[in-house]
DNA sequence: AAAGATTGAAGGTTCAATCTTA
DNA sequence: TAAGATTGAACCTTCAATCTTT
């Protein structure tokens, strides 16, 4: 049948899933910008730098350890880089991002306030089997 | 207990949510993108021009339907006006917001993309059990 | 003054076009 | 040339500051 509107039910999911994308996300960053005044982008680039690195990572394969596209990457190590978080080190054709002091300080405040927020905003929130069935159904929505 | 790691079924759980959250609204977008030109935004505030106000909404009332901050509206409207969605109509000290024809004949385009959109990449992903699981626990985590 | 709205800056994201260096 | 990276434009979002009209 060819419809122009979805079903009350079909409205009820849509508007659920809507709701958790804006709220759920939006609680946990906001946690991550008091403890640390890092934005989710910006914890996101320095935990690989630290983790994958030592502080100290290819621009390259920072790359693909956050699964962006060149420019994206690019833009945020530029805004990164006048906030003093990094530095590019050119390399050959290639560029060596480095964390600076100022991104280590802010990770160290960022690392237990992401922890936290996760557990507070999302894995407290429900019961193992609730976990378990979100866990599925996001893996056959995600394929 | 003081941790500054996420378990790792902690971290699967944070994964899925993310991953779902990135790709599952592309999806959506795009296809509605590639039927109408319009973007999830613009669609939104079409239709509701549409089904609240018969393409007449004052800003007032269609910021509350939307849920979004005033800057945020009056952001988009200025962008929507650039493309001849919709033409903003001063009226004492509010404004009245009215579709335009290039807006009505998008959202003639965007309505049954939508629909199909979210049947196709959320609705027939999941069986009814798992769609009763996903609305429950998007309940509790929204809250 | 207060309600309704706009503006500018800063951060984020995507695309296409461009630069640069091996 | 081609890989690695940057740039500019357009869109989106938030915050604080600023009109404007009653």
């Amino acid at each position: 049948v060819k419809t122009n509107r979805l079903t009350p039910r079909e409205t009820t999911i849509w508007q659920a899933v809507k709701a958790f994308k804006e709220v759920v996300f939006a609680r946990i960053e906001s946690d991550i910008q008091q403890a640390s005044g890092l934005s989710g982008a910006e914890f996101g680039v320095l935990s690989r730098l630290q983790d994958l690195g030592n502080g100290k990572l290819s621009q390259q394969a920072l790359k693909e350890s956050m699964g962006w596209h060149k420019a994206r990457l690019s833009h945020q190590l530029t805004r990164m880089e006048g906030r003093d978080l990094v530095q590019r080190v050119p390399l050959g054709r290639s560029v060596v991002v480095v964390i600076l002091p100022e991104g280590d300080k802010a990770l160290t405040l960022a690392r237990p306030a992401h922890v936290q927020a996760i557990r507070k905003h999302l894995v407290r929130k429900v019961t193992r089997e609730e976990a378990d069935a979100l866990l599925s159904a996001f893996e056959k929505l995600s394929r």
